[in-house]
RNA sequence: CUCCCCAUAGCUCAAUGGAUAGAGCACUAGUCUUCUAAACUAGGUACGCAGGUUCGACUCCUGCUGGGGAGACCA
């Protein structure tokens, strides 16, 4: 019996004792407290259905059920029905469920699985990543992770950002006062070289307003292919690249395809001029060519300069019709911040009255902004925690952690804990969020190791690994001498609860696009598995409990390996 | 001026329209000769304001106040 068959088997009681048809919809709760059972059902929908107050049915349902396989008793409280299971046959289904299906344990197959675009990170050339870019990489990976538990089939899409006047005013400032330095000779990272003039240019053109339209000349130039211009733009956005690719290697994303702005930015301008002929749009008296959203709640919109030049959008509709023929996706995610909620509004409006029926499936994952004390993040001020830089801060402070506790470790070792550690904290604390929520960066929370945090998580899985080392029994398996009847103390009782609602938790996140929910839950568990550790001992119990919390602890590990790597967090046996 | 998002404890965040609104941080006092104290135990405080829908609202709707973002031939 599996965990599907006990909440079938709960429902079916319920449906048969009150004649309902069998596709009449009923969800399992958790009592608010654990005293008044192990899993609940509300009458409120019933009571519609049939038309009897929702206390009367919960009063008529807890005296006809009987006891039987499952259930050990039946009780209503007002207007619920609270179900006592039998403990030994609901500790066995789960756990040896758990230890059957491993890694696969919580995955929901949807019963329509979808090819899925997602677009995440598109990083722009002329500068490093921050904390922002940090949320959307980690937020993206984790998604695509979350979605492929339910089958569908994700294709991680980056666009790189290698073209435009952003690009052309870090090469102007490198042109003037670079001085023919490289990132080797002055040995930094590219993209904080190539960053490094971004923000100079940004400072001098403060003083020197001039330089902006030199540096649109050379954007010009770069459009007409000039040799000069080209072979610089290569060299700068080379090693720029070099060291954003240098980041994402370093907090483990990858991606299925890359697209450069600077290959297809070209692309929807035919689309465009075929809406024209169609008059789906019209060339303003300027010659600009434009189209009027206002039908549709938004603004108008300039698609194409007047000299016949493309503005970002243009690369959106040519980026997105192209993936679509190459990909025919069911749908297509894109995780971009939400100062671009309009952008992308405007996107898929303007892709339907086109007639791209597909864009009806596309999708804006829209997260929050991340703060600092002193205001917004800004780029072009350097006023920004640089991602490379807190990774770094992160693991040293994890690495004066790790010897503080054991000095003697070997150096290989503590470095490999450390950058575990640092990007445990660092990829839970932008996790936990809600994504549509603005983060105030706090810089003592996030660095924090303690609390709700990342390396909690691992350090609550660490001990279960340290005992089950101790056990000699690393893999508790089913075995018919466990005696689940053993177990039943509130906390094993809780600890059980939860990992009966684990796939109920990660359907939440595949149906919401949301890795925090995962955050929350395992928090929840490790706490309570905490608390299970100070009250009870596993390997100092008789026989017959401790194999049986043995198989138990083992099923909590499990799951939190699962939801941590779900969330591109990797585990440590020891810490 | 218009549109979008947000508002919960001193601070940072949780809470599929349902039972007594939960964590962490900070503060106080405890717990390591016992499976790793990155842990645990005990202390108390909150749904911005005003209406509405509902058997039932932190959750849905309207208005207001306050904060953030957007409405560029920037990306």
């Amino acid at each position: 019996m599996n965990i599907e068959d006990i909440k079938k088997s709960i429902i079916n009681t319920v449906q048969k004792a009150l004649d309902l048809p069998s596709d009449f919809v009923l969800d399992l709760d958790l009592p608010p407290d654990p005293k008044m059972g192990d899993v609940s059902i509300s009458c409120f929908e019933i009571a519609k259905h049939i038309s009897q107050s929702p206390e009367k049915i919960a009063a008529h349902i807890s005296r006809k059920v009987q006891a039987n396989s499952i259930i050990q008793k039946v009780e209503n409280v007002g207007p619920y029905i609270n179900f006592f299971l039998k403990k030994n046959v609901w500790f066995e289904s789960v756990l040896e469920q758990i230890y059957k299906q491993k890694q696969r344990f919580g995955n929901i197959r949807e019963e329509k699985e979808k090819k899925i675009v997602l677009e995440y990170s598109s990083p722009n050339t002329n500068k490093p990543q921050h904390l922002g870019h940090l949320r959307n990489n980690f937020l993206g990976w984790s998604l695509a992770q979350i979605l492929q538990t339910a089958g569908h089939k994700i294709i991680k899409v980056n666009l790189i950002n290698d073209r435009g006047i952003h690009i052309c005013k870090s090469m102007l400032a490198y042109q003037l006062w670079g001085n023919n330095k490289t990132s080797e000779s002055e040995n930094i990272k590219g993209d904080h070289f190539v960053g490094d003039y971004y923000v100079l240019f940004e400072k001098k053109v403060q003083e020197n307003p001039e330089l902006l339209k030199k540096a649109q000349e050379l954007l010009e130039k770069w459009e007409k292919r000039d040799k000069k211009t080209r072979k610089l733009w290569k060299e700068m956005n080379t090693r720029a690249l070099d060291g954003i690719n240098q980041t994402y290697k370093k907090i483990g994303v990858r991606f299925d395809k890359v697209y450069y702005e600077s290959k297809i930015y070209k692309r929807g301008k035919n689309i465009i001029l075929k809406a024209l002929k169609k008059d789906l749009c019209y060339v303003r008296d300027d010659g600009a060519v434009e189209i009027d959203l206002t039908g549709h709640g938004l603004d108008k919109k300039v698609l194409l300069r007047a000299d016949g030049t493309s503005v970002y959008i243009t690369q959106d509709i040519g980026l997105s019709q192209l993936r679509y023929k190459q990909f025919k996706p069911d749908t297509c995610i894109y995780v971009v911040g939400s100062e671009q909620d309009y952008h992308f509004k405007a996107l898929f409006k303007i892709l339907q009255v086109f007639g791209f029926e597909w864009a009806r499936n596309c999708y804006h994952l829209s997260y929050g902004l991340i703060s600092l004390p002193k205001g917004r993040m800004k780029s072009r001020e350097g006023e920004v925690v640089d991602a490379d830089d807190i990774i770094l801060e992160m693991e040293n402070l994890a690495e004066k952690e790790i010897i503080k506790r054991s000095p003697d470790l070997d150096n290989n070792e503590v470095k490999k804990r450390a950058e575990a550690i640092a990007l445990s904290a660092l990829k839970f604390y932008l996790l936990k969020f809600t994504p549509q929520q603005n983060i105030k960066f706090n810089p003592e929370e996030s660095l924090s190791f303690e609390g709700d945090t990342g390396p909690y998580v691992q350090y609550t899985y660490a001990r279960i690994q340290s005992i089950l080392r101790k056990s000699k029994l690393s893999e508790p398996g089913t075995d018919s001498r466990i005696d689940y009847s053993e177990l039943g103390n509130d906390e094993e009782i809780e600890l059980l609860k939860q990992l009966f609602v684990y796939q109920n938790i990660l359907a939440r996140c595949v149906d919401e696009y949301n890795p925090a929910y995962l955050c929350t839950y395992i928090l929840q568990l490790s706490q309570t598995f905490n608390k299970f550790y100070h009250k009870h001992h596993v390997l100092q119990a008789k026989d017959n409990v401790r194999h049986a919390r043995l198989v138990l602890i083992s099923a909590i590990a499990h799951v939190i390996k699962n939801s941590l790597n779900l969330l591109g967090i990797d585990v440590l046996d020891e810490m």
